[in-house]
DNA sequence: CGGTTTTGACCCGCGC
DNA sequence: GCGCGGGTCAAAACCG
């Protein structure tokens, strides 16, 4: 198992503040365009926060890496590479271990250490994200080739919302490609990759079968574009310059 | 007509 | 080795 070390999100403050303790000495620069986003993804923060005060728990957000890099809870923010925020992040929110935190893409022991902080439900999307164990991701070859699996597997994390609709603007452009029942899960998880040309991003939508309001979203993969290049995925102008605002640090 | 969604089949890893 | 379950493929259907 690579790297089993807790790695958080760099986040906006607003996001994560109900959730982990740790507040960034300096906000990072993408804090600006967060009203935009707020306009993207309406529900998301104030959800994150209204559900974790609601329900009694922190458990909202999950989000983490693989790679030592860092990535936001938002998927319209483009990712950060700053370790020291990261190790910053991972410390305040490792040492401290608040309730909420679980990382993706880490060892079973890990996940299942995740599962004991936050709901089973939470948990078990968790655990689907490394249910193939280290290592492991999809590589398409030739067409009609067999496929092998990728000794390097893309960095994920997720996070949960409350929303009615499934798919969030978050300024990418997603093409389903599959949906499947999953165990335990009275909703199917549907499966989208980013239509970018050579974008392997990935994402899976679920819903909480307990609470089917209730919509966990994993990205899986880097953006190899920006959300403003891609020029189908901005419907208003305004989400336009939003988008764009995100891709400036 | 082109792009997207649906859906059954298939592949593979993992646990037993 | 086998079965189960998750993830992906790809053809057909659907939609604007």
């Amino acid at each position: 198992m690579e790297g089993s070390q807790l790695e958080t999100a760099c986040l906006p403050a607003a996001l994560y503040a109900p959730l982990c303790p740790y507040t960034p000495p300096s906000p990072p620069s993408f804090l600006a365009p967060l009203p935009s986003l707020q306009h993207k993804l309406p529900q998301l923060p104030q959800l994150v926060h209204d559900h974790a005060a609601a329900a009694g728990t922190n458990h909202g957000v999950m989000f983490s890496s693989d790679h030592g890099c860092l990535y936001p809870l938002l998927p319209g923010i483009p990712f950060c590479l700053d370790s020291g925020c990261g190790a910053a992040a991972a410390a305040a929110c490792d040492d401290d271990k608040p309730a909420g935190f679980a990382h993706l893409g880490s060892a079973e022991a890990d996940t299942s250490a995740a599962a004991a902080r936050v709901d089973s439900e939470i948990a078990a999307a968790a655990t689907a994200t490394t249910c193939h164990g280290p290592n492991s991701w999809w590589k398409g070859t030739e067409k009609g080739k067999m496929k092998v699996r990728r000794k390097m597997r893309e960095p994920r994390f997720c996070f949960q919302t409350r929303s009615d609709v499934d798919v969030l603007d978050d300024g990418y452009k997603w093409r389903k490609y599959g949906q499947k029942v999953v165990k335990n899960s009275l909703h199917p998880r549907s499966y989208y990759r980013c239509t970018h040309n050579n974008c392997r991003v990935k994402k899976r939508v679920e819903r909480l079968s307990e609470d089917c309001r209730m919509v966990i979203t994993t990205y899986e993969g880097r953006h190899t574009h920006t959300p403003c290049s891609d020029d189908a995925t901005t419907g208003a102008a305004g989400d336009h310059t939003a988008s764009c605002a995100f891709t400036s640090f």
